[in-house]
DNA sequence: CTGTGTGAAGGCTTTCACAGCC
DNA sequence: GGCTGTGAAAGCCTTCACACAG
């Protein structure tokens, strides 16, 4: 089976599961149903199967899936085995709070650091990660080989910012950004617009 | 047209449309073809096109979309005619930066007030918005007629949490928190994983 | 008998091809 | 001629129905 061949949205859901899945373990539960596992995660169990038959044969009929088995498998899928160094990219108001967020290294992250165009500005003095001036971002990704990063900046630098990214080698853009990214096939973006999301949100109240 | 034959991804585009008629409003351009406005919106001009189509005619055959009325049509369908009042619950770490986030006034939202379990904390000093306890929520949303919500609390008490806001009255959440929510019908979530987001990209990076 | 695995059906969204109007 | 509007086709994803294993 080809990456390419699992739906994006499978991909989505996997990580969903996979939580769940943690959960389970933590409170020592050894087996789940697709029933039980899938009711969790809000989808439907079929759902969850045909997810799961993506990349393989996981279950046991008539007992259900070993959670710790499972959670590793969708691990390795994702890609999730090793640590993925991330950086960020403008330090400014949702930046700084997003590199004071538990959430990610929670989940097998790591922000090594941050950029931004102002290094003096005032910040909050508990943030651990190092702060760097925006000249020295290029040259840092390729050290470190660098593939994700998180992109905090103003709409009207963005793309401009996400092509010196994308120069550098980074593959994969997490843009908070209000603005459409156009990037070269292969890398891959996924944006996260808060005013757009509340937008949607309105259509749906009376 | 009912509103619910218009899918819920073109209604997430219809944003970003928006967006950029804006723009081009500000810039002084009076019309806009469909191949011109799809590309700075990132689709394909035929998926413009029948988006549009769900919910009217508002193109000039061999000219284009006038940009002033098409935005006005489609902020009408969105219901952003008026200013959403919102409420944010959880003024913690990222709550407290959406607070001071400017993105969403200008998008017209307001934030009225937060809640949290800590009114006391320390927080920056510039935050406007008022945060209120929040054994005022309830209240407060029946006053104040409030329908949106922004949940921005931890993963474990989120689900309590949405359970109270629904109780209240508000009919569509936003929610930051890293949990499903199971809601009634009639109730939307939109949910943003931040986790998840990166999990999803690093799948993609070789 | 319980619960997974999966081909086939169904439903939703995108894309195409071209008719229709300025 | 240029560009929109749209029925039909294609593509993608979800759901169903049931075979099959423990």
């Amino acid at each position: 089976m080809h990456k390419s061949d699992i739906p994006r949205k499978t991909i989505y859901r996997l990580s969903l599961y996979n939580r769940v899945l943690q959960r389970l373990r933590d409170s020592g539960q050894g087996t789940v149903s697709s029933q039980a596992l899938a009711t969790a995660a809000g989808v439907k169990p079929t759902q969850l199967r045909k997810d799961l038959t993506y990349f393989g044969q996981w279950g046991t009929r008539g007992l259900g899936y070993n959670v710790d088995g499972l959670s590793k498998a969708i691990t390795g899928v994702l890609g999730m085995a090793k640590l993925q160094p991330v950086i960020l990219v403008g330090a400014g108001q949702l930046g700084t709070a997003l590199l004071r967020y538990g959430g990610f290294a929670k989940e097998g992250f790591e922000v090594v650091a941050a950029f931004d165009a102002d290094v003096d500005r005032k910040r909050p003095r508990d943030i651990k990660v190092p702060i760097l001036p925006d000249t020295q971002m290029t040259a840092f990704i390729r050290e470190r080989s660098v593939k994700l990063a998180i992109l905090t900046v103003p709409g009207n630098v963005a793309q401009q910012v996400a092509n010196e990214l994308i120069a550098g080698g980074v593959q994969a853009i997490l843009n908070f950004a209000p603005a459409v990214l156009h990037v070269p096939e292969g890398i891959v973006v996924n944006s996260v617009d808060l005013a757009i999301e509340l937008e949607n949100l309105s259509y749906f109240v009376k």
